[in-house]
This record gives C-alpha cells, sequence and structure tokens, in this order.
DNA sequence: CGAGCGGTTGACAAAGTTCAAATAATGTGG
DNA sequence: CCACATTATTTGAACTTTGTCAACCGCTCG
C-alpha cells in the first residue's frame, strides 16, 4: 500500500477521470469518454488524508460515497461499549459508503491508514446520473452486488476457517487486490497494525502474530514488521482451504 | 414462520402488488399507486416451493431477482468440499438475489425452508424501470444498502460475539422481523432446523441444542421444538449484549 | 414396527483467548 | 540527532469456550 514515487506523483496529478490509472477498476468503468466526463464533473476533489484522520465518522449524515484514489481506509463500527468491529479495509480504486445509503447516515467511521487520497461522489448527484447513464447504474449496482459477495464469503471465513486459514486467506485475498492493481502480488507493504488485522478477522493480536511467527519459520513468508513477501504462494493457497474438511457436514 | 390459515389464503389471493400487504415493506415501498402498476407489470408469479425446493441453484445464471411473499428460504453457499455455508435468511417482503447481480450466476443455492411463494422479477426490467421510477431506483439502492449494513451485523456476531450472544440476537433478530411483519414478536416457529442455525450462527449443532435449553432453564425463552416463546425480552437483549467487555480493547 | 433423522446431553480434547512480560519500533521535545 | 516515552509486536503459560465424539431419546415415515 505504498507506492514508489513515481507513481505517487501520477496518482496526484490525475485530477480526471479520463485520465485516472484506476478509472477501469473505478466506478467510470465501462463508460464511453463522453460520459465519463459527465460523471467526471460531478467528482470533487478532497485534500490527501493523513494516517489516522477519519474520512467520515460513524453517525455523520450521508452525503456521498468516496472511491479512494491512492492509499488506504479501515471502516471500524463501534456498539457504544469499547467493542470496535473493523468491517473493511479500502484500496484504491474500491467504494467506500454504500452501506449508508438506505440511512441517513454512515453506518461505520472511515480511517486513513496512511496518507491517503479520496473522490467525494455526492450521492444526489451520483443517483440522478446514473438516471441517464446506463452503464454507470449497472456498475453502481454491480459495485454494491460484488460488496455483498464479499461480505459473504467474508461470513464464510469468520464461521468456519480456523486462525491459520484466516490469516492465509487475508494475505492472498490482499495480494489478489494488489495484483488487480498492478502492483506485485508476492511483496507489499501492510498498512495496517497487527491489533487491526486481529479484529478483522476475529482474533486476537497475540494469534495473529503467533501465526505469522509460524507461517514465517514454515517458509511460506517473510514477513518483518510490515513487509511481507509471500515465499510460497501454492502453500499458502492450501493452507487457505485445506482442513475445511467436516465441521458440520459428516 | 407460518401463518394462520386466513392469512395464508389471503396472501395467495394477492396477486398484484397493489393489494399485497406487503407491499409497504417491499420493493414497490414508496412508490405511487400509479408507479406500482408498471412495477406490478414486470412481475411473475411463480407457483409455491415446497419444502425443501431450490428456488435456484449456486451457478445458475443470473436473471431475476426475487421477493418473498409467504413462507421462508435459507442461502447457502457451497465451496466445493462438503463445507456449506448458511449466509442467509429470507422472510416475507425480504429480496433474493441481490448479490448475484455482478456475475452471471447466483453466488448460492436457495431453498424453501416451507412452502414458499415468491415473485419473481426480472433484472433487465427492473433495471429498465427504475430508469423511469427514481423512487424504485432508491428504494433497490436501499435494499442493498441495508443489506450490506445486515452483513456487517452479521460479521460483528462472528467475529466478537459468544455463543450465548448469537443465540440471543437470533432470536432477538427475528423477532423484530416478525413484528415488522405484524406478527408476534414474542410467539413464532423456526422454519430452520437446528443445524441451519449453527451453520448460520458458526456453531455446532449441539452448541445450539445446549444453549437453548439452558435459556430455557433461566426461563428467558420457551422453546419446545420449533416454538419459540420469548417470556423475558429484556433479559434477552441483555443476554445478546453483555460481556461484550474487553475482547481486543482493554 | 424399525429405520432414520432431528434434537439433546455428557465427557473430553483442541483451538484460541487472556494475562504477563520482554523486545522492538516509532514518535516527541529539546 | 539524542534520550525518553509510548505504542506495537512477539512469546510463554494457564485457562475457557466451544467443538468433537458417543450415546440416547422421540417422532415421523415407509
Amino acid at each position: 500500500m505504498s507506492y514508489p514515487a513515481s507513481q505517487r506523483r501520477s496518482l496526484l496529478q490525475e485530477a480526471r477521470c479520463q485520465t485516472c490509472s484506476l478509472s477501469s477498476l473505478c466506478l467510470p468503468l465501462a463508460l464511453e469518454l463522453e460520459d465519463m466526463s459527465q460523471f467526471d464533473a460531478i467528482i470533487r476533489r478532497r485534500s490527501p488524508l493523513k494516517k489516522g484522520e477519519p474520512l467520515f465518522r460513524q453517525g455523520d449524515p450521508f452525503t456521498s460515497v468516496y472511491a479512494v484514489r491512492s492509499g488506504s481506509l479501515k471502516q471500524v463500527t463501534s456498539e457504544g461499549n469499547g467493542n470496535d468491529q473493523l468491517t473493511n479495509f479500502f484500496l484504491p480504486s474500491e467504494l467506500v459508503g454504500l452501506d449508508g445509503i438506505d440511512e441517513e447516515h454512515y453506518p461505520g467511521t472511515v480511517i486513513a491508514l496512511e496518507t491517503t487520497t479520496v473522490c467525494e461522489i455526492p450521492f444526489d448527484r451520483l443517483d440522478s446520473l446514473s438516471e441517464e447513464l446506463p452503464e454507470l447504474r449497472g456498475q453502481l449496482y454491480r459495485s454494491m452486488s460484488k460488496e455483498l459477495r464479499d461480505d459473504r464469503r467474508m461470513m464464510r471465513l469468520l464461521s468456519r476457517k480456523t486462525a491459520d486459514q484466516r490469516l492465509a486467506s487475508f494475505l492472498i485475498t490482499l495480494s489478489d487486490r494488489f495484483r488487480r492493481r498492478g502492483y506485485s502480488p508476492f511483496s507489499f507493504r501492510l498498512s495496517m497494525s497487527r491489533a487491526d488485522m486481529g479484529n478483522y478477522l476475529g482474533l486476537a493480536v497475540e494469534t495473529v502474530s503467533r501465526i505469522l511467527s509460524r507461517f514465517q519459520q514454515q517458509n511460506v513468508v517473510a514477513v518483518s514488521g510490515r513487509e511481507v513477501n509471500i515465499l510460497d504462494m501454492q502453500r499458502l493457497i492450501t493452507l487457505a482451504e485445506e482442513e475445511a474438511q467436516a465441521v458440520n457436514s459428516r
């Protein structure tokens, strides 16, 4: 989730969707150049968020969805008592805030994990525009639908997988997301803490740490602080799926 | 999830959205009478599903979403190995299939838990119509957004709650859904097996059974087979939330 | 009436959590 | 840039919760 200086520079320059390297992954995907400029027109640029800075807070009135342009964020839902749940990490091109549409407010706080830039897309404008642009509407439906499927996958992870499988799955998913964005799927930097990972995966920090150590011992990955190198992707995939036997289906 | 004979009869008679008692909860919510008839026109009635019968199977081509009219269903996602994950229960007025939009196929099999009737809504027609009817479009966005929020709640349940809290939460959620639909929130019949509950909640069947027994001993609920009576709702709510201390946030 | 399924209960084992403590990393004020 | 204060991460050991295995009950369906 860090970028070489050259790329970071170019990301910041791309003030318009038409030239943004992410447009093929982002909401304007599938839009014609002409339509894209209409879409581009409703977007508000925001100054970069610093690490730890919230994009919005739980309970804030829902006004916009956001496309991540660079950096990364986490979404945390608090339930009164100190018990927070980290429900999502967002990487470039992903849409933030879709779960706030049907209520007047955002259901969780979204916080930058590093210096992060986003495009703000006022939802009322997006909705109107989606009336005229079937492709845009379809893309919006698809984004939400995909998020639903990802959620189901996460539920499966949380309810059926062992701690080892969770960590392996997590690393694979990250790897895959990086790959799709043109970065190395084998070597990357985690922008979140062990505590964040544990919270997201439903594990104690200590468990996360222990398992990463074990993976390292087994030469599956090399971990140094937040730097990750996947040494044996095949093994990692096996780890994520194996033992998946039995549990409730003898 | 069973209905008195009189109500069941009337549900079956309601062939049109305009007279359906669920329209105030369902997709046509917020539509003017005139718009509603347009919406009504695209809907296909289906003959009732028998218990155990699938509405569609995982991998079937995605064509429609479905609104439950009466009865109930479960969604099961299989991952090759025998390890299935039950990701959702659907009650009357709820929309089935939204997570299939962005792929060409449904991501899970949806099976009737009892005799069940649904309205089939071809998605391409729905999409076109949503172009003309902003209210319908909004409702569709809201439905998906709500489902996202429910998923987040479920993730929280799976990753942070104890078995007791999961069962308590589950009963409360069901109770609430019945209440919204005009049924008793205190007395209802479970249409799913203990195994289904366990699968959904990420618990072994034995655990589900034990905890229900314990709740019963403590006079929180009276359970007889699949009949449930909530005796002490306040206590149940406490059970669902309490102990929610600590875990990752000392 | 017997088979089978769904549900319940007990005993034991395993996976993870909690608590404690040491070490490493990062940030801050001078 | 240094010394100190914090915060993050790792590791060990005891303890809990829940899963697994086994046995049994009760009901329904041929």
